[in-house]
DNA sequence: CAAGCGGGTAAACGGTTGTTCACCCAGAGT
DNA sequence: ACTCTGGGTGAACAACCGTTTACCCGCTTG
């Protein structure tokens, strides 16, 4: 409907109905990421091995064999998955790069954005903490890597911090080792409660508070005794 | 086991062929485990909602239709292997209960009975590292509750140390909490290793040494500050 | 404007799944 | 010595699985 083929004039936007822009390959990235959508919506309930594809693609609107134009297997789909997620955790990271306020404060931005963005990409980060060590050994190993790649931005990120900056590296890879695991358990306990429950999140947002300072005030008293 | 009964002659053990001591309910006892068993070694590269039933079936040597005379329903099989295996766990705490030796000495033993117990029990740490985020609601819930009881006994062992006996239990709990945290991390670690590589297993035995003794100097910081 | 390429479909394949059924037979109870 | 009981079996069920096939049709390209 509408005008359509090789205009010269201005504009040539034509938003049919409901799927705008046809061109082929936006078509095929449409149903690409309908694919991996349902992937998520069905990863809240089921761990990845769990999944079947005929299921998948049931809950994505496609037909089965529509699966194998994207994807020759679930463990494909499933690595990028994996990238997808990071991607967005790498943004965070991004915006977590803090000015060097007063401890208590960056603790407490830090716990702010973290949560935040777990509500904001809840499906992904869920995806992430369930597969860490979840059956798929591929996806366990793509997983690890990247989270290996987050600690040492990390120390890098610590090294510039007063006190730390005179650290050995292979302190500060302790430390900042320290600090993931431990914001990873705090993803963890948020995903674990009800989606609503705001006074259970408070409880939790004031312990990660509590134990990153506790974290913080060790580091004042270690001096590298090898 | 061996003698049972009322006797009245010397012995009347009969141990026939492979299987001995055919009274009924021992009989019952050793497929059940059987069961269990078959379900641990598959959860080595499965989650366990990837896991069959006719897979476990064939897997521990009996018929399909024989799992109906043991539980209703996978899900009731996946609770009796989490209690069976925090069982195990539960006798690692007892060893580890220590006599009051100093900070890093109890860091040492305590990394060792941690690690030693990983590799004599491997299959039930791994599979409750494996569904401690996985897909089935009901192991999930089961083995957090485990771990916060695990968590509060810590607290209780940690009340007899000095400093720390000082403490709120309020900040008690936000320290034992850091510390399974961590135990957690290491327990992980560990499993990720390729089974034999003692290289490795070394430089995780540092590695988790120095962060618990990191966790331990922050404790000396700490004051109360609510 | 014709040709053709590629993302989509429905149908069919053999294999596996969970669950039920009637049946068997050794240990328990009298 | 008798029957009863209950853990075990194999066969059968419909439902679902992953994958392949032949086909359709609209964007793309000459």
């Amino acid at each position: 409907m509408s005008e359509k083929g090789h205009r010269k004039s201005a504009d040539g936007r034509q938003k049919a109905s409901k799927k705008r822009a046809n061109t082929r390959e936006e078509q095929k990235a449409r149903t690409r990421q309908k694919l991996l959508g349902a992937a998520l919506s069905l990863l809240e309930t089921r761990s990845f091995g769990a999944i079947s594809l005929r299921e998948l693609t049931r809950e994505a609107g496609v037909a089965p064999a529509a699966f194998y134009r994207h994807f020759d297997d679930m463990e494909e789909l499933g690595l990028a998955l994996i990238e997808e997620s990071f991607e967005a955790l790498r943004g965070m990271l991004k915006e977590a790069r803090t000015e060097l306020a007063g401890f208590d404060q960056v603790i407490r931005d830090s716990v702010e954005i973290l949560i935040r963005h777990i509500h904001e990409n809840r499906l992904q980060f869920q995806f992430i903490a369930r597969e860490r060590y979840g059956g798929v050994a591929a996806l366990r190993h793509a997983i690890r890597t990247e989270i290996r790649l987050f600690s040492s931005e990390l120390a890098l990120d610590l090294s510039r911090f007063p006190v730390l900056d005179k650290w050995s590296s292979e302190d500060l890879g302790t430390y900042a080792g320290l600090m993931v695991t431990n914001m990873v358990a705090i993803v963890e306990a948020v995903l674990d409660l009800p989606p609503g429950d705001s006074r259970a999140e408070a409880e939790i947002k004031r312990a990660a508070e509590r134990q990153l300072l506790m974290l913080v005030l060790g580091s004042a008293g270690w001096r590298s005794q090898t």
